[in-house]
DNA sequence: CGCAATTTTGACGTAGTTCAACACGTGTGG
DNA sequence: CCACACGTGTTGAACTACGTCAAAATTGCG
């Protein structure tokens, strides 16, 4: 199944622990594809690069940029911004290892927001051009990559409406800790514990709140023992509570 | 190009306008695709059923039911919906003409929201099983498709970001304002003269507002000359200052 | 260690909510 | 035909959650 398993020390990164491909939301794409010819197997080759490594800070593409990629994250934490006038830094997202990056851009033909790595990080690539042209050629192909759309519309219309429910903080903010909870969890062991990858100043800025209101947030669900936060790390104490919470 | 202008009285509905078939999301499928058999220009008719009239309050479909058809709006006005625990209805979002309804449903193959009719409208419906049939069978069909999704994951991400950047009411109604604006115009004249075919009820749940707090950005606006509206009809006279508290 | 970045806490102001009253149009039944 | 209810929209006054400003505490990093 997953063929992309066996380079993890060519990329030379020290202790990457890789999503497993059958979690990603570009297999669709990355599997062999079964046609009649015998060439099939190196068919990906043709449009997929595996395990391109992120520094800190690294930003995969910026806002106004010709399209050439869209990537999948193997590992790491990367955010999506956009910069408003004047010179704002917005923030419109964070994708996880298994998540797409820059698939919306294939319209334009243009990247319409900036994907920055917060920490090492690393990502599978997808060359536009030539998978589009694989799949001209191979109509399997083609089907996957409705599959990977549809299933990436769904997604996006799940993120759209945990937004727009938009109430007070305190549930926006108990709707992300599940939210991250969810998508950090290998789907084996759904655990309560989490690592913030992310800065609490870009979390606020995603959600829509000040730097302080989500300190004073975070704090009061300390102190309702909702959650336990040490550091970086956070452990959720009271999954039911929060979830009320957040579908206030 | 447009196919389906004949059957204009066919439907029976009184002096309905349709949008051209040109301006329309679901134009990529709908569009006679050439192949080399001759049977090709009545390969849509396999799929797809022009001009569905709904009367008002009409549901499409509602959340839950397993996903048979997604439709483009072609005259009206729908709004999508979903009901919280304890029954309060949300507003997801509204479709106009030449939109689409119910694509994000392709993936769970289960619709996931309410769509309703606000007025006499109508639609015209694709049958997915269907569409997915003849696509394969017929590539440029399929490729269409991908054009088609690839097409609509931009504006949901467009649509994503007007809302996340979620500032003040007051630039919530102007950038909303502006959007109908857009979203209205038949795109040879953009006027700045719109029909309110939506209650003010149903925006101030779509922005997340109270009825009061709209009616008092409304009156804002009008005695400060930004817009002038008598009952459903409303004209928006300083465009640029709306941008402007827009992204503020 | 020591400086800078990030996070937390406090005091105060304001935008938006809440509650309540009223105004208008429309449909319904006596 | 009027009386009444009901949905929709507007306005006022009091309340509250969140933002703002300022300063201290904690964490991360060279």
């Amino acid at each position: 199944m997953t063929q992309c398993k066996l380079d993890m020390e060519a990329t030379g990164e020290k202790n990457h622990k890789y999503i497993a491909c059958e979690r990603c939301a570009m297999q669709p794409i990355c599997l062999p594809v079964k046609t009649q010819q015998s060439t099939t197997l190196s068919l990906t080759d043709q449009y997929l690069a595996k395990r391109t490594p992120s520094q800190k800070d690294h930003y995969l593409f910026t806002q106004g940029q010709p399209l050439t990629d869209i990537f999948a994250v193997c590992s790491g934490t990367y955010k999506l911004t956009k910069l408003s006038k004047f010179n704002e830094e917005k923030v419109l997202g964070f994708r996880f290892p298994g998540e797409l990056i820059g698939e919306d851009a294939l319209h334009p033909k243009t990247y319409t927001h900036n994907a920055i790595a917060i920490g090492d990080s690393s990502v599978c690539r997808v060359n536009v051009d030539n998978l589009l042209a694989c799949s001209q050629a191979v109509p399997d192909l083609q089907l996957s990559l409705v599959e990977l759309l549809t299933r990436q519309s769904f997604i996006s219309q799940a993120q759209f409406e945990s937004l727009i429910a938009k109430k007070s903080a305190e549930s926006l903010v108990a709707a992300f800790l599940l939210n991250l909870k969810q998508r950090l969890s290998s789907n084996e062991q759904p655990s309560n514990e989490l690592t913030l990858s992310i800065s609490k100043d870009n979390i606020a800025n995603f959600l829509g709140l000040r730097r302080e209101t989500l300190s004073r947030i975070f704090s009061k669900f300390q102190k309702e023992q909702l959650i336990q936060q040490s550091k970086k790390q956070i452990i959720i104490l009271a999954p039911e509570t929060l979830e009320n919470m957040a579908n206030s």
